[in-house]
DNA sequence: TCGATATATTTATGTTTGTCAATTTTGAAA
DNA sequence: TTTCAAAATTGACAAACATAAATATATCGA
């Protein structure tokens, strides 16, 4: 019970902090090192580093290592799973009335 | 900085719980009563209250009282909704590399 | 009015989460 | 090797969250 869904839920659940959607966002227009994000949010790095992992185990975000840095983008792979999973739960068919009316 | 994409945040945080994306499969055959959702949920009336009350102000699910009951149904302007949020942060345009490579 | 049923609210509790400080690890350059 | 920069890990803490017990509210029928 308490591990319905689990996949899902883990999607959604790194979806539900306001600094990584701002992640997200700031991601859209292209790959960015740790550094630059850094700058851009008003996080410590620890913070970051944290958020960065719960973005890729969740599939949305993917990291490439080189030298020092780590480079993140954005995984049109988890877009598309994303958007398919919203369909699951989200998507309306006819509309029908309770049983219990 | 703690509220930023506030409103985003809490549709996302609405489906980041095994439970209400239960629920939501549950509402997906149609609108359905609280009790019929009670019996097909572990969980405790009161459990159950508070989270149709998630689902409801995020917007996602409608509710319709009629005398004693409360029925549930899946709000189609709410999953457009959530498909244009999950657009806005998820969309993948040209692959660009980071600038700090 | 009284009783039964469905739902909401209040209160309390254990767990999870976001955050930072401090430290460690990693990799490259001097 | 030493030094420096970027990132990860650890530990601690306060806030947020899911949950249930107890209680309250609302509505209908007898």
């Amino acid at each position: 019970m308490m591990f319905k869904h689990r996949d899902d839920v883990r999607i959604f659940k790194a979806l539900a902090d306001g600094n990584r959607l701002e992640i997200l966002l700031l991601l859209r227009d292209g790959e960015k090192c740790g550094c630059v994000l850094l700058e851009a949010l008003e996080i410590t790095q620890p913070t970051l580093s944290h958020h960065m992992k719960i973005l890729c185990d969740a599939g949305l975000v993917e990291a490439r290592k080189q030298g020092t840095w780590m480079h993140y983008s954005l995984s049109p792979e988890g877009a598309m799973h994303l958007k398919q999973i919203v369909n699951r739960y989200v998507i309306t068919s006819e509309k029908t009335q309770s049983s219990c009316v």
